[in-house]
DNA sequence: GATCCTCGAGTTCG
DNA sequence: CTCGAGGATC
């Protein structure tokens, strides 16, 4: 790249970076997620370092934050308000061990102080004479806005210090910086009071922290459950810590909250260990955390260090891969499912997110679209949490352009060009036509799916109803092994094991899987173990009636009518008739005798997380076998939720409702204890 | 009629 | 995991 081009670049990332701190730090709309920001910034930096000749005045490197807004009283802070260089991988957190030790030879036997990084708003809360007299946000690191009224309806907040009167006093003047923050069940519940009152729902937390810490009247803020950490003490009139850790422990002690997961760390090698323990566990803490501030634990050491810039050497943070990122909706696809319903899908500019690049996300149904206004052409906040499916929160109006395009949901299948259907008070579209091939496709694939035939995919699947193989699921059965021989990518080995796969499926299969298998619609393997429990074979469904089937506890109506309607079908009724043929005819089994102990009858379990050394499937065919229940979500019904490693949503779920949690080995304990 | 619970369906990437 | 909808319960 020649200079020209590259000092065009330094001007449009300045002008760019300054426009987001702008949206970020006084509209409280960003445009674009914190992990693009910093992906700017230190694009400018890298240029900056390599010509500093050419840095504007104006330049972002150049200061700490944006301008706070009019509407607050300014503030002073007594000494600026530090902002952090990040790093974002094991590489960069050694390169600014190595830096800083080239500065200062003391830092190769330096300890480290690690924090958690919270997603919140910081804040600078100033006692005199141990009274809280005025808190203010960072603004631009010099300059902050007054916000104590809103600060005093924090109730971590400690009002007077020290809390508990015994303590030392506190220096005559003392600024602490803090973290304010919402947790994840705060959020959540205030996001779920705005639904019931049919307010706004908010997207992220951090965000709604700033707007709520930021509101005219304190009693909004009042109402909404805010939290603080502190972490620093910005000055004390000489009185201060000389060690970070010792910094912290005189927070807690004059009753500040402070993070418990902070630790010292003697090495480099402990603070990597111990980012990747935080990294792997960050869905269980409470509260949203986007890395880890590293500090050089000695104060002194920190401050002979010196700055770049207006970042100090001797902190960084090191960030988690982002799990919420900004991107644009390019465009809008549609799926058919095997029930024919189309489910609309984000096609995404590929961003990484949570560490995998990410091209394609659900959009549920045309109903979501519309009530979020999602448009094409649109930048979308895509989410990945603790799961692994990314999701589309939403838009971000306030970086429209105008050329959006409103979506118009397709009058017709995009497969087979027929016109869709969509029953009143549905959400779902669906396609109708008995012979779309999409359908077919979905169909056998989760015909063998269910099956558990192995090496049958989307792709051979599609192949082989290419080639004219199979017209329905019944045909697998009469594939024959010279036919595979003349298809593309199939020899010997690959062949004979397809064919030895689909043989399997006719030994040692249930019913209740064969039932599942037909894909009728509402019908999964729960509502297909209760049938199997009532008909002996699949002749004996197909002759049941409506209101036979109604009685079954757990099935109404409107599964019945779907069951009765499916064997109604001349298909349906020919692919019957095939599976008999070809030998798939699973009959009931005599219900298993209990045998042994029932230790679990009437208790109902969640199963979540990777269990040591169940698989799902294990651990609950165990607590079948002992006559436990086993369901998928958590409720004020469940006894017990099963908490493996990585547990989501529904440990949160389960805490929230105060539902008691097991670990395996305490799983077997009970097992052992009830008998 | 409202509310809670449960089930099914579709879902991403490597 | 999320969402919609069916079913049970009050």
């Amino acid at each position: 790249m020649n200079d020209d081009s590259l000092r065009r670049q330094l001007d449009e990332l300045c002008r760019a970076i300054n426009d987001h701190n702008y949206r970020y730090h006084v509209l409280d709309q960003p445009v674009v997620s914190d992990a693009e920001y910093d992906r700017l910034l230190s694009e400018l930096r890298a240029i900056e370092e390599q010509h500093p000749e050419w840095v504007p005045p104006d330049s972002p490197t150049q200061r700490a934050g944006a301008q706070p807004s009019a509407r607050f009283s300014k503030v002073r802070h007594p000494a600026p308000i530090l902002s952090l260089g990040n790093a974002f991988s094991e590489a960069d957190l050694r390169a600014w061990f190595e830096r800083i030790s080239r500065v200062d030879e003391r830092v190769r036997k330096a300890s480290f102080v690690a924090e958690p990084k919270l997603d919140g708003l910081s804040v600078v809360l100033h006692y005199a004479d141990g009274l809280f007299v005025q808190g203010a946000t960072r603004g631009n690191g010099e300059v902050g806005e007054d916000v104590t009224p809103n600060l005093r309806t924090l109730r971590s907040l400690p009002l007077r210090i020290p809390v508990d009167r015994s303590a030392p006093k506190p220096p005559a003047d003392l600024f602490v910086r803090g973290e304010v923050f919402f947790t994840k069940a705060d959020f959540e519940a205030l996001n779920k009071r705005q639904a019931e009152e049919g307010g706004q729902i908010y997207q992220t937390a951090r965000n709604t922290a700033a707007g709520t810490l930021r509101q005219l009247d304190p009693a909004i803020t009042a109402a909404r459950p805010l939290n603080l950490f502190a972490y620093n003490i910005v000055s004390a009139h000489g009185q201060a810590p000389t060690t970070q850790w010792a910094t912290l422990e005189l927070l807690r002690t004059l009753g500040f909250p402070v993070a418990s997961e902070s630790h010292v760390c003697k090495s480099m090698d402990e603070v990597l260990a111990l980012y990747e323990q935080w990294k792997a566990s960050r869905d269980e803490l409470p509260y949203e955390v986007d890395g880890m501030v590293v500090k050089v634990d000695d104060l002194r050491l920190a401050e002979d260090l010196g700055f770049v810039g207006k970042d100090p050497r001797g902190a960084i943070a090191y960030k988690f891969p982002a799990l919420e990122v900004t991107t644009s909706l390019q465009d809008i696809g549609v799926n058919v499912g095997r029930t024919g319903v189309l489910t609309p899908y984000a096609m995404l500019e590929a961003v990484e997110i949570g560490g995998v690049i990410v091209k394609q996300a659900t959009l549920h149904n045309f109903d979501f679209i519309k009530d979020k206004d999602i448009r094409v052409g649109d930048r979308v906040l895509v989410k990945r949490a603790g799961d692994v499916i990314p999701y589309v929160i939403g838009p971000l109006l306030a970086a429209r352009s105008g050329k959006e395009k409103k979506y118009v949901p397709p009058k017709t299948c995009p497969v087979c060009g027929q016109a869709v259907e969509h029953l009143a008070g549905e959400v779902a579209w669906y396609c109708v036509n008995a012979a779309c091939p999409e359908q077919l496709v979905r169909n056998v694939e989760h015909f063998v799916a269910v099956l558990d035939v192995v090496g049958m995919g989307e792709k051979i699947v599609i192949q082989l109803i290419q080639a004219g193989l199979i017209k329905d699921a019944a045909d697998i059965y009469s594939i024959k092994r010279e036919d595979l021989l003349k298809l593309e990518g199939f020899a010997d080995k690959k062949a004979d094991n397809l064919i030895a796969s689909i043989q399997a499926t006719l030994t040692n299969r249930s019913l209740s899987w064969a039932i599942t298998a037909l894909g009728i619609r509402g019908v999964g393997d729960v509502v297909a173990q209760k049938l199997a429990r009532k008909y002996h074979d699949l002749d004996a469904l197909s002759k049941a009636s409506a209101t036979d089937i109604d009685d079954i506890e757990g099935i109404g109506p409107s599964i019945a009518q779907a069951i009765v309607d499916w064997f109604a079908k001349p298909t349906n009724r020919n692919v019957l008739k095939k599976l008999k043929k070809a030998g798939f005819w699973p009959v009931s089994q005599p219900p298993k005798k209990p045998s042994g102990a029932q230790p679990f009858a009437g208790l109902t379990f969640v199963v979540t997380g990777t269990l040591p050394a169940f698989s799902r499937k294990e651990a609950r065919d165990f607590i079948e076998d002992l006559g436990g229940k086993v369901t998928d979500s958590v409720s004020a019904k469940t006894s017990y939720v099963v908490v493996g490693e990585d547990a989501g949503s529904k440990l949160e779920r389960a805490k929230q409702l105060g539902v008691a949690t097991l670990d395996e080995p305490a799983l077997r304990k009970l097992a052992h204890k009830r008998k």
